[in-house]
DNA sequence: CGGATCGAC
DNA sequence: CTATGTCGATCCG
């Protein structure tokens, strides 16, 4: 009984209840009080689903703030003195750096959607309205806000703390016309400004106040709307006026009104001219960058302005009491973890800067120190290009798998006709799921080749469901939202060199030993649709064509074995052999056979989580064999499914169908199994379904690309004993220090594993240089964002692997090393040189 | 890369 | 009954 009070008391009511709204409410007349409004909240929320994990959410902030708090103990005092000498150094820097002579405004609309509706409606002006649903709320007026009515509050309890709220239903559409009237408004002071959403958007008015100064009187006059004259409130500015050019005002001529050129009297301007436009009220702020300027137009709202003059002292005065949980960015978890150190306002922020530097990432306490010296941008970058792209969608709770897949199908199927819009087409496909107790899950895939269509789409997606519904088997999966995201485009450069890159990345492929080509189909016909794909060609077909790819190419693997012996002719055959590939690969689409790396039996994939997928199945056992098998069977019965089961999916009945096991105990239970549906594919299930996903271990390639990319480096610094063979070591002793210097020896030529070219260079610090270049220009991408590794890798592997990268020799790879134990030490040595990446040796980049 | 979390509108 | 949707950033593993 204690313990629950401590807890609800300690971390959550106070936490919850802080979250859940209210902190400043102006108890007016009408209205209710802060303590009110909490008890309201309180006994709606209570209980819930939501309110229980609100709770959990709270606990693990609170971990966190523990976790902080115990590595504040450990700080010594030498320790915080020495953060402190360093963060000052920063601080003068950044001192110097100050800049004031920039003019930026941040305009507000007040409460956009809620006044909107109002000035739509003359019904709802007096009485207290928000906007959105009775499950959100997006928006309230002020009159509702007295009640504790605010955005991110669902309707019902809205409804419970101002019975007579009204809730007005969205309108998008309205709200962007209104929208794109302010903003052509905004424009004639800075055709750059920069729109935050519908309500929002940052000016840069330093040049047009340069302008401006040498206007004309009737170039700064404006009129009065005449049309709705009457009961219009015009223009009542709640800023305290300090107006600078009194007289101006003066001149105001029947209905007009002329502004002076301050950066105030523009910013008036515009309200007043967006007021007239649209009888909607803003508010601003006028700063020297985007942060302050932000915070400041939150000072005198609604229909309010404020400035800070660019003077260092003006902005320090600013800060000194502000509450950081203002400044944007800090959210309510900062703000808490901050509260935790005893820091409530910017002042103090800055007071603790040396101790935030050692508690908080490098990322964040530069941004805390940044605010709390006032910096911010003092440009307005146009935001690049977008990043991802998704749609998600509430519920009543789900639990049919049937449902599920077929929502996940109208989510694909809504995401690809917004990526089409962008003509956008993504690497990773996302997929998030939050069950009935409001838990958020996400699992992603990437893939090969960029998605955009519904099929692509769906076609990871319900890979990504399958999974997650299987494990939770026998249990069903009960959600209240689904959501599909896209990622991974390609950038504008990628897009330019996506022709080269695949030509590229078919190159490294080969070296790498299990990807080759197979002429006569098209990538797009691979890739598109995995079923399609999967059952236009049978898995012998593909064998076929695959050997006799190999056939007309004898060379091929023999010059990969050959390369490993340094051998310089048939080296220089290599490269022949691999133009002629690439040469294939340009005048005729080609599909990808890959060769697994573990059981080397050819995989023809459309996706890398299949290709993975068979990967880890063929490395996990004693269950591999049987797969193989029945794969094989399966394959040879049914004409199509090469490795892993796959559901045709062609609509969500079907997935249904081929997973009968996984419902079983569910009401789903009648759809059991069709007898066309093989044996095998039963095992299949089965054996799938006991290895759940998340058991895996997660990919390593991208790990070591990581290293290699931070490190910029692919060789190491220090020079093992195996590189020796290659690398002479010169030593120069000057006079206090010695260094030492690596040349590649007389006999070995030095070839770039990015571009393949030789180097003329015989220094490593050279040719690490030229490889740098090389992947800095993203060729390495097409490498490392696939995983042509098995997901199922040790942390043992990836040290070997990167060790190998890095000039190590041995291959001790467990689960790789060990396996092909039965083969010929010749054919051990070919094999390993196709398959392993541990033989991406530093004798790779010889000849 | 994948997953969780934060924060903003 | 009834607690959003969409996006970018960051951190950690």
């Amino acid at each position: 009984m204690d313990d629950t009070k401590k807890i609800c008391n300690t971390s959550s009511s106070d936490g919850v209840l802080l979250r859940m709204g209210l902190n400043d409410n102006k108890a007016g007349m009408q209205g209710l009080d802060k303590e009110k409004i909490n008890k309201i909240i309180m006994e709606a929320t209570k209980g819930s689903r939501f309110y229980e994990n609100e709770l959990k959410k709270d606990r693990q902030v609170n971990q966190r703030i523990e976790k902080m708090m115990q590595l504040k103990e450990k700080i010594t005092t030498q320790q915080l003195l020495k953060a402190q000498l360093q963060v000052d150094k920063l601080v003068v820097e950044l001192e110097q750096s100050r800049n004031l002579s920039r003019i930026i405004v941040h305009i507000d609309m007040d409460a956009f959607y809620a006044a909107v509706e109002m000035r739509d409606n003359p019904e709802l002006r007096e009485k207290p309205i928000a906007v959105g649903s009775m499950s959100m709320l997006s928006t309230s007026n002020y009159h509702a806000r007295r009640f504790g009515v605010r955005a991110a509050m669902p309707g019902f309890i809205a409804k419970k703390l101002c019975p007579h709220l009204t809730i007005v239903p969205l309108n998008f559409e309205k709200y962007g016309k209104v929208s794109k009237e302010v903003r052509e408004i905004l424009a004639e002071y800075d055709p750059n400004f920069m729109p935050m959403g519908l309500d929002e958007a940052y000016l840069n008015i330093t040049e047009h106040l340069e302008e401006r100064l040498n206007w004309p009187e009737n170039k700064r006059r404006f009129f009065f709307n005449t049309e709705s004259t009457t009961e219009n409130v015009l223009f009542e500015d709640n800023t305290p006026l300090i107006d600078d050019h009194p007289e101006q005002r003066d001149q105001l001529v029947e209905n007009s009104v002329v502004f002076g050129t301050s950066a105030e009297e523009v910013v008036k301007e515009i309200r007043f001219r967006i007021e007239q436009k649209t009888q909607l009220t803003a508010s601003a702020g006028i700063a020297p960058n985007t942060l302050l300027a932000k915070m400041c137009s939150d000072r005198n709202k609604p229909n309010g302005q404020c400035r800070i003059v660019p003077e260092r002292q003006a902005v320090l005065d600013f800060l000194k009491d502000l509450p950081i949980r203002k400044v944007p960015g800090i959210g309510k978890v900062t703000e808490k973890m901050l509260k935790a150190l005893g820091i409530v306002t910017c002042s103090e922020l800055y007071q603790q800067r040396a101790l935030l530097s050692l508690l908080f990432s490098e990322a964040s306490w530069r941004n805390f120190l940044d605010i709390s010296l006032g910096l911010g941008s003092t440009h307005l970058e146009k935001d690049g290009e977008r990043k991802s792209m998704s749609t998600e969608r509430t519920f009543s709770e789900m639990n049919t798998a049937e449902d599920q897949y077929s929502v996940c199908r109208e989510l694909c199927r809504d995401l690809a006709q917004d990526l089409q819009k962008e003509g956008l087409k993504g690497k990773t496909v996302t997929l998030k799921l939050k069950n009935v107790n409001f838990e958020v899950k996400t699992r992603a895939s990437t893939v090969l080749s960029s998605v955009s269509t519904e099929e692509e789409i769906f076609a990871v997606a319900k890979d990504l469901l399958g999974t997650e519904i299987d494990s939770v088997a026998p249990h069903p999966l009960r959600i209240r939202l689904m959501g599909v995201r896209v990622s991974g485009f390609l950038s504008e450069e990628e897009k330019k060199y996506q022709q080269k890159s695949i030509t590229s990345f078919l190159k490294s492929g080969k070296e790498i030993g299990f990807l080759r080509l197979q002429p006569g189909k098209s990538n797009q016909e691979y890739f598109r649709n995995k079923s399609e794909a999967s059952t236009t060609r049978s898995f012998f077909d593909r064998k076929r064509a695959a050997r006799q790819l190999n056939g007309e190419n004898p060379s091929l693997n023999e010059s990969v074995g050959k390369q490993l012996f340094h051998d310089r002719k048939s080296s220089t055959n290599f490269v022949e052999e691999t133009k002629k590939v690439t040469d294939l690969q340009n005048s005729t689409n080609v599909c990808k056979i890959f060769t697994c790396p573990v059981c080397f039996e050819d995989q023809s994939s459309n996706s890398l989580e299949e290709l993975n997928r068979h990967i880890d199945v063929c490395l996990g056992g004693t269950l591999v064999k049987d797969t193989v098998e029945i794969t094989k069977n399966y394959d040879s019965k049914e004409n199509t499914c090469n490795f892993l089961p796959q559901f045709k999916n062609k609509n969500a009945d079907e997935c249904q169908k081929n997973k009968p096991d996984l419902l079983a105990g569910t009401d789903q239970s009648a759809s059991t199994s069709d007898n066309s549906i093989s044996n095998s594919t039963e095992k299949f299930t089965q054996i799938i379904s006991d290895k759940p996903h998340r058991e895996r271990q997660p990919s390593n390639l991208s790990d070591i690309a990581k290293n290699m990319c931070m490190k910029q480096c692919l060789f190491p610094k220090r020079i093992s004993r195996d590189s020796e063979d290659h690398f002479e070591k010169t030593e120069h002793t000057e006079e206090n220090s010695s260094s030492c210097f690596f040349e590649a020896k007389e006999d070995s030529v030095l070839v770039c594993p990015v571009c393949n070219s030789e180097q003329k260079t015989r220094s490593l610090v050279s040719f690490n240089r030229h490889v740098d270049v090389c992947l800095n220009k993203g060729l390495i991408q097409e490498l490392t964002e696939k995983k042509y590794f098995p997901t199922k890798t040790s942390n043992m592997e990836i040290s070997n692997r990167v060790g190998a990268l890095s000039g190590g020799q041995q291959c001790t790879n467990p689960s790789q090393g060990t396996k092909r134990s039965g083969l010929t030490t010749s054919q051990s040595a070919s094999k390993k040189a196709k398959s392993s990446n541990s033989k991406h040796t530093i004798e790779m980049f010889f000849k």
